[in-house]
DNA sequence: CAGTGGTCTAGACCACTGG
DNA sequence: CAGTGGTCTAGACCACTGG
């Protein structure tokens, strides 16, 4: 279960196995303590401790001092997650048609991009998404050359990327983050949104990555804020640890 | 310095110490390498791992393996959305310094409002918010009439409205539900921001409320997006929505 | 008081980047 | 190749919680 061997690190195998353990109802309210998880695993505390980091920082569990470490009681946040499933389900959810237009799909060399999280050639995917017909935003998507090229194989006019990565492609996607901010629409943003020039857009930055930490996608989404907002639900934790 | 008999935490020393280093200029791209600061400030190497990886954690810093650990050049403030942290509180874990400007403190009667979640009188808190001495964003909070003249008694200038609501009057914020959009400013908003009229400013309208999901809080902000902006961190399938 | 997480030391070997 | 961060060990003492 826990291999010294693999090449996945200690730590993060032993996140994986309690993330297992908490889901499958294993522990009611609170996780071994640290020194039983050395026991258990044989591992020292820095490595038991960077697992639990890990968990902390993802809102999962949290730590009491001279308590011990407790599961994490919480509602998703069910309008994130939905965005982040795809914008087409989005659409779908709000009961309207979405649609796609293919703007752009192509190879771009290591050193015409500047996309530090990949540091080899890529391919580019362009995308102005409509909404019951109307231009609801644009979306690029930057994939390293091998997935993009066999993403390119499909109709991406009509196809959900998200399903070519999971299920036609075997791609696992586990951990997105996320920038919102906004820009005075240029030209071109403004033409295709149908929108004045100079006009602010909702944007979107986004990594993707596998269970490890390792990029899968950056992507890149250029919103209408009168007809899409972002919608979150915090709660007022404090959890703003260290890994 | 760095004083291992006080009882703050070594680690924490120096984070506190690179933050004002960086302020200050010392490092032009790159900080020190974990080897070099050991013998900087005579710590264990998971001292100072510690330390960078609570700055790595607030976006300050970003370590890339083989090569160093760097400054992130001129990226705006960062906020965490799955908490919900005052903008006091996010400043100060940018390692910048907050303040305000009380713009109005008022009554407001239940028939001059449109805020449909508070059926009553209203006590209305406006406030220029600085980081380092540069305007960041405007931000509107509205309470019952009872709560806002509480609040009023305080200086609103000087204190985080959180700490008040939390530490003197006794009140728990539990959850909060955000939406997040953009709009052109207008002359007031630009000219408070220090923007140009009509450029693209961030909104959020938040509604906070207690663990029975009463609502407490209506808050309304604006804030300059070259100095601020939202991230979320995402779950693909994972046992909680966001971190 | 025993048990918990918080901090810290002083090492070790590995994988990656660049010249 | 020398230098970097990534992982990991095997300890130690501290501060906090609860009975």
């Amino acid at each position: 279960m826990i291999d010294s061997n693999n090449p996945i690190p200690l730590h993060v195998q032993i996140s994986n196995a309690l993330v297992k353990q908490i889901k499958a109802g294993m522990y009611k309210d609170k996780i071994p303590s640290e020194r039983e998880l050395i026991e258990a695993y044989t591992v020292s505390r820095t490595t038991v401790r960077q697992a639990i980091a890990k968990l902390v920082n993802d809102g999962i569990l949290k730590k009491v001092h001279g308590k011990g470490t407790f599961i994490n009681e919480g509602k998703p946040i069910q309008e994130w997650l939905s965005n982040l499933n795809s914008l087409t389900e989005t659409i779908k959810n709000m009961g309207m048609t979405p649609s796609s237009k293919l703007l752009a799909a192509e190879q771009i060399n290591v050193k015409d991009h500047t996309i530090d999280i990949f540091n080899m050639d890529l391919y580019r995917i362009e995308r102005l998404r409509y909404a019951d017909g109307e231009p609801l935003a644009i979306e690029e998507h930057y994939y390293p050359l091998s997935v993009g090229l066999k993403l390119s194989s499909y109709d991406l006019g009509t196809e959900t990327i998200f399903d070519l990565l999971e299920n036609e492609m075997g791609i696992t996607l586990a951990e997105a983050e996320q920038i919102i901010s906004t820009e005075d629409a240029d030209a071109r943003v403004a033409g295709l949104l149908g929108i004045p020039k100079g006009a602010s857009v909702l944007t979107v930055e986004r990594i993707i990555a596998d269970e490890l930490g390792n990029p899968l996608e950056f992507y890149r989404g250029y919103y209408r804020p009168d007809k899409y907002v972002f919608r979150v639900k915090s709660k007022r934790n404090g959890l703003r640890g260290s890994p």
